[in-house]
DNA sequence: ACCACGTCTAAGCAGGTTTTCAGGGGGGAG
DNA sequence: CTCCCCCCTGAAAACCTGCTTAGACGTGGT
């Protein structure tokens, strides 16, 4: 689990990548808005902690140009900004938590373990038609029977059925399922859609797979 | 939404389900664990609040069989209980949020609107008239029916549909939807601009896109 | 060393999409 | 009322994207 720090003060920052690297996350700390905007967008983390003044680009600031791209992954504000109008306005653009300076390290640790809880909740089945998927086991079964997929065929078939009924960019699925976060220029995705629509056998009618010209692909029930 | 509120004291909950009736969640109370945890089990909630300490069953007892059954519906713990352990114990315990009394209304709110926004997936919609696009989902439905745009025909619509009724400039359009900043003149807008009218299949006395001589377009309801 | 397998690149092809262009029409200014 | 510009429209050209296949490359097992 990977964890991105974004606060100015090297005490404090220091303090928290120390304490959350010894309950084995990974921490990364960026002090400025701009520095932190740019890893968040990288889409290498799985939360964020900000403080909300920052040089630079402000937490709040950040929370929505994050939101925008990443929807899902939570946010977590640690801010000395107590009053209730500060947390109101803070939950309300985008962040999942709002810890109040001073805080108690331990309280910030169980409330990113909810967070965190909560991104992977929902883990036992995922099905998509007559496919279901089973992470934990690396199974995928089409009516029942087992079909045999490779690491990157299941990697990118579990991309797509977690984001069910959503068009999957190309860029998103690079750097979610190759992690490659530069430009790319490869037909990958195609070679590995086609052999997953051969092994699913999944004809031109009865598409759970669908192609979005010009912009990526889209699992789909029914 | 519905909320089932489990609090014995009156004064409190009648000040919950007031305010909460208010914004308009539909919320029913329990005042103690036994019929707290009776009604949750239903199934029929959306969010519980409760308070820790309950005549009969307690809230963190609750909280446990409920996970059981339901792993996905988000509970808030409301409770003088302010200790940094207790609060690291609830959380713990399967609670996805702690707020300590006493406690401010607003906040409570949008912490409850955090957690609906977790369990309900925040799909946005824009609409023009009849028209009703669907940008996670790539799509556009003319009167519920599903209408094929291409890439650059969804993109322009997109651009003019958030801009409702709001003049776009040629120069604009060109940099948003084409992304090209040089000074450039084509005829490119008017070609997309004369196939989405047709494919959504807007007559001149209802023309949704309306042309702005000399300047544009703007999308306008109504 | 050889083979089997998973991953990835490359190239040709078949559509579909985007863009250009040219002719016709209509609105607004004078 | 007339003229000029801007806009509309259709069609053809240029461009691109995704599908498919073949094979290169690396790794791990025998």
């Amino acid at each position: 689990m990977r964890i991105l720090v974004v606060e100015d003060e090297q005490g404090i920052s220091n303090f928290l990548k120390q304490g959350l690297e010894e309950e084995s996350f990974a921490v990364d700390v960026a002090d400025n808005g701009k520095l932190g905007l740019e890893l968040a967008l990288s889409g290498n983390y799985d939360l964020l902690l900000l403080d909300w003044m920052l040089p630079g680009i402000s937490g709040i600031e950040l929370t929505r140009l994050f939101r925008k791209e990443y929807p899902a992954t939570p946010i977590i504000f640690l801010t000395a900004k107590d009053t209730v109008d500060e947390t109101v306005f803070g939950l309300q653009n985008g962040a999942n938590d709002y810890i109040k300076k001073p805080f108690h390290f331990e309280e910030l640790l169980v409330r990113i373990r909810v967070q965190m809880r909560n991104s992977v909740q929902t883990e036992e089945k995922l099905t998509l038609g007559p496919i279901v998927l089973e992470p934990e086991k690396h199974l995928v079964l089409l009516e029942g029977k087992e079909v045999p997929l490779t690491q990157k065929e299941f990697a990118l078939l579990e991309y797509l059925v977690r984001n069910k009924n959503k068009v999957c960019r190309r860029t998103r699925i690079i750097e979610s399922v190759w992690d490659i976060h530069f430009d790319y220029n490869t037909g990958i995705i195609d070679v590995f859609i086609n052999s997953l629509r051969k092994k699913l056998q999944l004809k031109k009618g009865e598409d759970y797979i669908q192609t979005i010209r010009g912009v990526g692909y889209m699992a789909k029930d029914l």
